[in-house]
This record gives C-alpha cells, structure tokens and sequence, in this order.
DNA sequence: ATTGCGGTTTCTGTATACACAATCGCAATC
DNA sequence: GATTGCGATTGTGTATACAGAAACCGCAAT
C-alpha cells in the first residue's frame, strides 16, 4: 500500500482504486456528476465494477480533494459551486500565485520561459483558429502553470497550488468560454511571463494580481449570463 | 460513510478508524513516531488494535494530511522535516498568514480582538509563571488563530491554513522554547491584533510578514544549536 | 392532512479470507 | 567476498460476510 500506480507509460494494469478514483474524478470535473448530487456507496461501486473496498479508498481520496464531502447517515455529495466559494477561491489563489510567481521570478531558469514566451506570442493567431486553436492555447497555459511550479521549487507551495487548481477546473467548466477574454488572457500571461524573465518579482506579482482579478470578473460574468438565461 | 465522529462531548464510541488516525496522529505530532519512520500496515493494526480496514483509513487521511507518505512496495512512512522543507512550509505559510491577516483586518469584529487584546496585555507576565504560564499563553495563540479564522470567513483559506499549522506542530516540537523569543512574539501577536482592531490590512499584512520572518529565524536557530549539541 | 410508531429494507463500518506482489534469507556460483 | 537465483515468508489490494445504524415505508391515530 499506499502508492498510486506509477504514471502514464508502465504496462502496469491499475489499481481498482485508481481506476475508480479517475472515473469519479474525470466525472466530477467534466460535470456529470453535478455540483450537490448525492452519491452512495454501493451503487457507485456497482455502476464503477469495483467492489466496495476501493470504492472507499477513491471517496476518500476525493474527499481529501474537496471534490466530494460525506453526508451524515448515508454517502456522499458532490460539493457545492456558489458564487460564494468562486471569490472564496479566488482569494486563496491570489495568495498563493501571487507567491508562487514572486518565487518563480528570483528561482527561475530564463531559458525555460523564453521558450514559452515566443508560444504565447502567437496566441491571438491560435485564437483565432477554433476549436483546435482555444485546445491548444489551453495546453500552453498548463505548460506555463508547470514552468512556475517547477521554478518555485517548493512541494508545499505547488501541492497548494494543485489543489487550488482542481477546484478552478469545475468552474472554468461552468463559465462560457469569451473570445475577447481569451485574449486579454494570453496578453496577461505574456506580461507576467516577461516579469518573470527579467527577474523582477513585484512586476511579476502585479501583472498576476490584475490577471486573476480580470480573469475572476470574467467567470462571474459568465456565470451571471447564464443564470439569466436560466430565468422562467 | 464518510463522516467523522462527532465533535467532543457526544456520548459516540469512536470508529476504529477515527481512533487509529487521531493515536496515529498524535503520535507523530508529539514525535513518538519520529520522521522518517517506517510503519507497516498490519503491525500498526495490531498494535493499535483495530483491523486493516479501518487502519488503511486512518493513514489514507494521514497521508492527505502530509503526515505520512507511502513508500513503495510495504509500508508507509512517517515525512522527514529537513531545513529545506521548513523554509518551504513558511513561504508557504506567509502566503497564506498574510492573506488571512488582510482579510481579517477588513472583515473583523472589533470586539472580538479588543478582548484578545486584554490577555495579550498580560503576555509577558504569565510568561514570568513558568510552564504553566507559558501553556496558557500557547492557548491564547490558538485563540487568535481561531479568531482570524472566524474572521476571514473563507473555508479554503482558512482549510489551507490548518494543514500548515498540522506541520508547524513538529517542527515547533523540534524548536527549543526560547523565552526572549516568546516575549518578542508577544509584543508582535500585539501589533498584529492592533492592526486588526484598527482595520488596517497593509499594517497587519506587514506585521505579519514580521513576525513570520523573526519566528523562522528562531526556529533555525535553534536547530541549529541541537544538530550542534548532537556533533560527535 | 399531519404526525408518530413499528417493521422492513438499505447502507455503512469492520473483520477476515484469498490471491498476488514484494521482500528476505540461504545456497550455489564465480 | 560479491553476485545471482530460488523458495519461503510477509505484506498489500480486493472481495465478501456480518453486525449494527440509518433511512424508508406503511399504517393507525388524531
């Protein structure tokens, strides 16, 4: 016990654990299990085709991610998306990106982000390309996201940061994706990636603070849009 | 499942599993299991006395606490605390104190802090009382923290803030109690609490980051003073 | 229509058995 | 002495049985 089965490229066959993990997870993410949906135990057991046992180890694991929480007498739920817990987020994601960014402009190796600076500055270009364009825009933001762990170089800090981003998933999911903000976005990330490779910190901490006010309006608007349309 | 036994006062036998991470728990915060200690799944049940099922719950929590990490192949074991990593748990905690502070000083009710304030007052006396008096001054630090937690009124920051506080736990067991330091701490714990009453974030914010940096200094300092103890 | 109670059903927490994986100890070989 | 291979032992992941807890449902009383 106690090590999820090695990554991606083992022939290794998973663990019925992990395999329920992934499924529950990748369906909470994706939104088929909604945001309050009530779940059991067996009969989550049975539609996964695990027995009870690992079904357990991936409930608790998800609880400790905050995707699910149990509920008095009997399974679990899907935990709760409000408005509330959207700025709630967003005040402990400045927290922490804001350090992480600081760190990652006084650790950083330049050469990595040069790299991802000249991808980003064909971001309009892949913008306007659709679907496969917004697709690939959105792998070079993850690829961005692991530039600054890796520079951070500190466990805590992107364990944090990891946890911060499995929530903002969901919520990117229930925003409408807003091709004017798209590429506000990408011309944030160019600034914060140029303060980080000229090594200024408080530049760097700056551009990220706007960005994630900026970005926090655009989910809150989308979000609004969509209750209205809700309307009867 | 999954909820964990009621809070203190109810007449609710513990789950086994409940009583295998709190004695597992504790054990590890009060160093009887020191770091880097390596434990195995069916020795522990045994000698804790619950079976595997519930044991392999208590240490799936402990592992999402960072208390534990499994190692592959048997077992699990206890995380090491190093120099580096205790430099890593306080850029992560001032991220984190910082923002709470700032938060707490906008949202606060004064009167909450204006009594905290009365006992800080008397800090240094009580520190004068010996033992005793220096578990009551702990106690009232556990006050204000949860006074700022109240305060901030955000579940994942406030979630955020307790699983740093789990590991400060061992690494102030690690520190030497150092009475200049306590006295010091004191009279920042004061200006900290006076930020908040005033509702000043940007004072609280840089008391805080204060206070943190004279608090690693002190830690290290006196790791420092035990490794050279220790010199063979 | 509402409430309370008892019986039934379903669910959860735990123990334990089983199959497979990992480790250890020992002997043989170089 | 160091290395390798093999069998025995120990440990882990999972399935399942059992006991007790919790929820649900039906019926009677108000």
């Amino acid at each position: 016990m106690y090590t999820e089965t090695a990554m991606l490229g083992l022939d290794v066959p998973l663990r019925a654990s992990e395999r329920a993990y992934r499924q529950l997870r990748g369906e909470i993410l994706n939104g088929l299990l909604a945001p309050g949906a009530a779940l059991l135990e067996v009969e989550q057991a049975e539609r996964i085709g695990v027995s009870r046992t690992p079904l357990r180890e991936a409930v608790a694991r998800l609880i400790a991610d905050g995707l699910v929480v149990g509920r008095r007498g009997r399974g679990f739920e899907v935990t709760d998306i409000s408005v509330d817990s959207i700025f709630e987020l967003y005040e402990l994601r400045q927290a922490l990106e804001v350090q992480a960014i600081r760190l990652a402009a006084t650790r950083r190796e330049p050469t990595v982000f040069i790299e991802l600076r000249k991808a980003f500055v064909s971001a309009p270009e892949l913008l306007d390309q659709g679907d496969a364009g917004v697709h690939r825009y959105y792998l070079m933001i993850d690829e961005l996201e692991d530039a600054v762990d890796a520079a951070v170089e500190n466990p805590f800090l992107v364990g944090a940061l990891r946890a911060v981003r499995t929530h903002l998933a969901r919520i990117r999911r229930l925003a409408r994706r807003n091709p004017l903000r798209l590429r506000a976005a990408a011309a944030e990330h160019l600034l914060i990636i140029d303060a980080i490779i000229a090594g200024d910190p408080s530049l760097a901490a700056h551009a990220t603070h706007i960005h994630l006010h900026q970005s926090l309006v655009s989910v809150l608007a989308a979000i609004d849009e969509d209750s209205a349309a809700v309307v009867e």
